[in-house]
RNA sequence: UCCUCAGUAGCUCAGUGGUAGAGCGGUCGGCUGUUAACCGAUUGGUCGUAGGUUCGAAUCCUACCUGGGGAGCCA
C-alpha cells in the first residue's frame, strides 16, 4: 500500500518545474511583507533550505492571514511553482490558497528571526530542531546513524540488541545507574541492615549499562562479525563539552580478527561514514563550514584521503618527550595520555587522526590482550583534532589462563564472569573490536563545540528536562 | 568534583558607587520582488536569589543558584 503524502519541500526545490500544481506543508522560518504582496520562507525540515512562498493581496483572506503567519506559524499551501525572480532560488510557490493550522504569537514565541546562542537554545529545546543550526545537525545525525548501519550490513556484521539493564559493573568504566522498582522510602533491609536486593524485582543489584561490549563478544563467537548501537549510561559527574550521562554508543566485534585487522575495521568504517554523510548532507556541510567552523569539509576530506597515522604508545611517548612544548603533566612511559597530549599528537604534530597503540596494561581495561613484552597490551585508541578520543578499542584476550591473571590483578570476582570466561573455554579464537562514541563523531563531522547541541535532549548531571 | 569566567529588556550585550542603555525582536506606519529585507516611529526592566557594607549598590562584600570555558573521569 501507497501512503499518499505531499512532497517534501526538499523534493519540490530539487525536482519541481514551474507549472507544477503543488501542496506544501511547513512551518514559517520568516515573513517578508511589501506593499502588495508578501514572501514566506516556509520550512519542513526536509532540507536547510526552504521554500519561498508568494502570498498576493489578491488571496482571499490576505490581510487576516498575513497577520497569523508569523515565525513559527504551521501552514499548508496549495499554488502553482514558478521561476523565481528572486536570486536565491529557482523555484517559489505561488499561493492559490493557504490553511493556516497554528499560530505562534511572536509576543511569546522564542525564536526570533535571528541568531540566537547554544546555551538559550538549549533551554528551549522543544523548539530549537526549528532552527537552521540544529535542523542541519539532526539531518546529519540521521545520516550518520543510516551510514553506519549501511556499512555493518553491506559488511556482513549483525545488528544485535546488548540489554540495557545489566547486572554487574562489566568492565570498571565508570559510575552506573542504578536500577530498581524498590520503593526508595521504604527500603526492605536485611538482618545487617544493608538493603535487601533480594526483594528487588531481579533479585540483585542492576544497573543501566555502560557498555555492551561483552556480550557483544558473546555474540560475535556465534556470527563473526557483530556490532551493537544503542544508548549507554554514564553517572560519572562530568561537566564538560565532550561527555553526556546517556549517549549512544558503536561498537562492533570481530572474531578472527587481531589488532591490525581491528584498526583497519575502524579506519574504513571512518572513511565509508564521512563520505556517505558528505554525500548525502552537502547543504548542511556547506552550511557548518560556513557558519560553525571553517574546517569542517577540509577535515572531512582529509579523513576521507588520507590513510590515519599509526604510531605505539611507546613511539607517542618519545615523541611527546622530544617536542619542545612544556605540558602540564609530565611526559613519562607509563602514563595515562592527558587531553593536553592527545592534542598534540593529533592537533599539532600529525595534524589528523592518529591510531595510538600498544598501551601499558596498566592502564587499560583487563580484558584487552596481553602482548608478548608481557608490558603492554594490544590496545588502540582513534585521537582526532578538538575531540580526542574518538574511538577505543583492542584485541581481547582470548587465551583463558592469561585472561583469569589478568582479572585477579586487577581483583574482579570470576564467578561474577563465569560466561565471560567460558567464551575463552569453548571455541576461543582471536577476536577485537572497538566502541565509538556516537555523540562525538557527529561532533566532530559538523564542528558543532558542545556535545550537548547533537543530540535532541541532552542528559548531563543537574538537567534531564525534556 | 576542581579551577575560571559570567548572570542587566523576549534575545545578544554595554554600563565598575550617584536618574537603567544600545542593537536585534515585538507593535504601528511606509515601500511592486524580498532573502536574518529595508526606512521611520514606538514598546519594553524586581539588574540570578538571599543577606550585608554605604547617605546612596546593577556596580563593593558573603553565601547560594544557574550557565559557559578548562581540567579530572571517560566515549
Amino acid at each position: 500500500m501507497a501512503v499518499s503524502r505531499p512532497p517534501s519541500i526538499r523534493s519540490i526545490l530539487n525536482h519541481g518545474q514551474p507549472g507544477d500544481a503543488v501542496m506544501a506543508n511547513g512551518w514559517v522560518r520568516s515573513k517578508r511583507v511589501l506593499k502588495g504582496f508578501a514572501f514566506l520562507d516556509l520550512n519542513d525540515g526536509s532540507s536547510m533550505q526552504g521554500l519561498q512562498v508568494v502570498l498576493d493581496e489578491a488571496l482571499p483572506a490576505f490581510a487576516a492571514q498575513l497577520n497569523q503567519l508569523g515565525t513559527g506559524a504551521s501552514v499548508t499551501v496549495h499554488g502553482d511553482l514558478v521561476a523565481s525572480q528572486g536570486k536565491n532560488q529557482r523555484i517559489e510557490l505561488k499561493a492559490t490558497s493557504l490553511q493556516v493550522w497554528g499560530t505562534a504569537d511572536p509576543q511569546t514565541y522564542p525564536l526570533q528571526k535571528k541568531r540566537h546562542s547554544f546555551e538559550f537554545l538549549r533551554t528551549i529545546a522543544h523548539l530549537r530542531s526549528r532552527t537552521n543550526t540544529l535542523g542541519a545537525v539532526f539531518r546529519v545525525r540521521n545520516a550518520c546513524s543510516h551510514a553506519i548501519h549501511q556499512f555493518f550490513q553491506e559488511q556482513g556484521f549483525l545488528w544485535v540488541h546488548t540489554p540495557i539493564i545489566t547486572h554487574g559493573d562489566c568492565e570498571g568504566a565508570g559510575e552506573q545507574f542504578s536500577v530498581t522498582a524498590l520503593d526508595l522510602h521504604h527500603l526492605p533491609l536485611t538482618a545487617q541492615q544493608s538493603i535487601d536486593w533480594s526483594q528487588d524485582f531481579f533479585g540483585q543489584p542492576t544497573y543501566l549499562t555502560v557498555s555492551g561490549q561483552l556480550e557483544a563478544e558473546i555474540m560475535a563467537m556465534a556470527f563473526t562479525h557483530v556490532y551493537t548501537f544503542g544508548p549507554t549510561f554514564r553517572a560519572e559527574n562530568s561537566n564538560t563539552s565532550r561527555h553526556l550521562a546517556e549517549f549512544w554508543m558503536v561498537e562492533p566485534e570481530m572474531a578472527f580478527c587481531n589488532l591490525q585487522g581491528d584498526m583497519d575495521w575502524a579506519e574504513s568504517f571512518l572513511k565509508f561514514v564521512f563520505r556517505q554523510v558528505l554525500e548525502q548532507c552537502a547543504d548542511d556541510f556547506e552550511f557548518f563550514n560556513q557558519r560553525i567552523d571553517s574546517t569542517v569539509l577540509e577535515t572531512a576530506q582529509l579523513i576521507i584521503d588520507q590513510p590515519f597515522e599509526r604510531m605505539t604508545y611507546t613511539e607517542a611517548i618519545n615523541r611527546l618527550e622530544q617536542c619542545d612544548r612544556s605540558f602540564e603533566f609530565p611526559v613519562a612511559w607509563g602514563i595515562d595520555l592527558q587531553s593536553e597530549h592527545e592534542r598534540y599528537l593529533t592537533e599539532d604534530l600529525v595534524k589528523r587522526p592518529v591510531i595510538v597503540t600498544d598501551y601499558p596494561k596498566d592502564i587499560k581495561a583487563f580484558y584487552m590482550r596481553l602482548n608478548e613484552d608481557l608490558k603492554t597490551v594490544a590496545a588502540m585508541d582513534i585521537l582526532v583534532p578538538k575531540i580526542g578520543e574518538l574511538v577505543g578499542g583492542s584485541q581481547r584476550e582470548e587465551r583463558l589462563e592469561v585472561l583469569q591473571a589478568r582479572m585477579q590483578e586487577t581483583n574482579l570476582p570470576g564467578e561474577d564472569y563465569w560466561w565471560y570466561l567460558d567464551l575463552r573455554r569453548y571455541g576461543t579464537v582471536p577476536h577485537a573490536g572497538f566502541g565509538l562514541g556516537f555523540e562525538r563523531l557527529v561532533q566532530f563531522m559538523t564542528g558543532m563545540q558542545n556535545i550537548r547541541d547533537v543530540i535532541p535532549f541532552p542528559r548531563t548531571p543537574m538537567s534531564a528536562d525534556f
